[in-house]
DNA sequence: TTATCCTTGTTAACAACGTTAACAAGAGTC
DNA sequence: GACTCTTGTTAACGTTGTTAACAAGGATAA
C-alpha cells in the first residue's frame, strides 16, 4: 500500500517540479525574450536551482524543445478548433488569421520555433502538427482543382513565406506603424493571384455580361 | 615633410587594421554563422587581439554595424545598376530578384540586418537604403495609379512580407525542398493581386475577342 | 528501530564568453 | 636624449552554460 502511494507521490513532485520549470520558464521568454533568458534566472524565478533543471530536462535546449511543444500544442487545439469551415478558401482564411494573431501574441516562442537555434535541433512535433493543419486547406483546394498552378508545392510555400514574413517582419519591429489591414490586403491579393473562387464562375460571367 | 607623412602613414595603417578586423569578420559570419562568432575567434583570425578591436570598434555591436553598413552598401550598388529599366514593374521585378539572390548569398548578414540584436541597435544606414531603393518602384506605380488598392503602404508592406519570408524561410531551412519557382510564382501572383498590368488593357481584351 | 540505498536537490567549480584596467612599446615632437 | 601620444598586449572581472562531488530525505529490509 505505501508501496503504491509513495511511487504516486514521487512521480506527483516530478510532475511539479517540471510544472514550475516549464512555466517559470514560458514566463521569462514571453516577458524578456531569448537573449535574456539564463538558466539562473529561471532557476531563481522557479525555486529550483540550475542543476536541478539540468537534470530535469538535460540541456538549455532540451528545456526549450519542451517549452516549445508544450506552447505548440495550445496552437494546434487553436487550429482544430477552427477547421470546421465547409469552404476549404474559408477554412484557409481562418486558420491563417488564428496562426498569425497566436503568433504575434508569442513572438519569442514563435522565433524560436522557427529559427534553427544550433546544430542538430528538430522542431518539436507539435510544430510539425501545426505546419500540418495549415497545409490541409491548401490540399483540398489542389485536390478541387481550384489552384492557378501546377506545382502545389510552390502554392503551399508561397503562402507559408508570406506568412512568415508577416509574423517576423512585425514582431522584429514592433513600433513600425505596420498597416491595419496589412494581413487581408496581402492574404486576399495572394489568394486572388493563386487560386480560383470557387466554381460560380458561370454566374460571374453572366453578371458581367 | 616627415610631419605629413608621418601623418598619413598613421592612418594608413590605421585603415589596414580596421580592414583586416572588418575581412575576418565578414568571413567568420559567413562561414560559421553569428552564434559562432566570438571576439576571441576574431583575434586569432585577424592577427589583432581582442582589445585592439574594441579599441578600434568600440564594442561587439559596433563592430557587427561596421560590418553590416559595408555589406549592405554592395547591395546598394546593386539595386541601383539595376535600377535602369523604365517599367515600374519590371524595375520591381529586377531589383526583388537581385535583393533576394543576394540575401540567399548573405544570409547571416541579411539576418543581423533585419533582426534587432540588442537594445537601441538602429539599422545601419546602407540598410535604410537598400530598403528605400526597393520601395521606389512601388511609389512609380501609385503615382500611376496602377495599384489595385488605396494604402499604398499596405502594399509596399505586403511585397515587403513576402520578401523577407522566402529569405527567412529558406535561410533557416537550407536543406529543406524548396521549389525552383518558388520566387516567381509567388511574386507574379502578388503582382496580379496588388497592381494592374499597365494600361494594355484595351489590347489585352481586343485580343481575347 | 536501525542500516542501506536511491532519488532529489545543493554547493562549488570549470571553461568560454564579452569586456575593461593596467601597462609595455614604439613613433613623433621638443 | 627626454616627453608624450598612439597602438598594441597581458591579466583580470563578471556572467554564461554546464558538470562533478556531495548532502539530505524518504523507502526498503534486517
Amino acid at each position: 500500500m505505501t508501496l503504491q502511494t509513495a511511487e504516486l507521490r514521487r512521480q506527483r513532485r516530478h510532475r511539479e517540479a517540471q510544472r514550475a520549470i516549464l512555466d517559470a520558464a514560458g514566463l521569462i521568454l514571453l516577458e524578456d525574450g531569448y537573449e535574456n533568458f539564463t538558466m539562473r534566472k529561471l532557476a531563481g524565478r522557479c525555486g529550483y536551482t540550475a542543476p536541478t533543471i539540468y537534470s530535469h530536462f538535460g540541456d538549455k535546449t532540451g528545456l526549450i524543445d519542451a517549452v516549445l511543444e508544450e506552447v505548440f500544442r495550445e496552437l494546434v487545439v487553436l487550429l482544430e478548433r477552427v477547421q470546421r469551415a465547409t469552404d476549404p478558401l474559408d477554412r484557409l482564411r481562418a486558420q491563417f488569421a488564428a496562426f498569425v494573431d497566436f503568433a504575434l501574441r508569442n513572438p519569442t516562442h514563435y522565433r524560436l520555433l522557427t529559427t534553427p537555434r544550433e546544430e542538430a535541433s528538430e522542431p518539436p512535433p507539435s510544430g510539425e502538427q501545426a505546419r500540418a493543419l495549415l497545409e490541409e486547406p491548401l490540399q483540398a483546394l489542389a485536390e478541387s482543382a481550384r489552384l492557378r498552378v501546377d506545382d502545389t508545392a510552390s502554392v503551399q510555400q508561397s503562402f507559408w513565406a508570406l506568412l512568415h514574413g508577416l509574423i517576423s517582419l512585425q514582431t522584429n519591429r514592433p513600433d513600425y506603424a505596420w498597416s491595419e489591414s496589412l494581413l487581408e490586403t496581402s492574404l486576399e491579393a495572394m489568394i486572388d493571384g493563386l487560386v480560383r473562387p470557387e466554381q460560380v464562375l458561370c454566374e460571374a460571367k453572366e453578371k458581367t455580361a
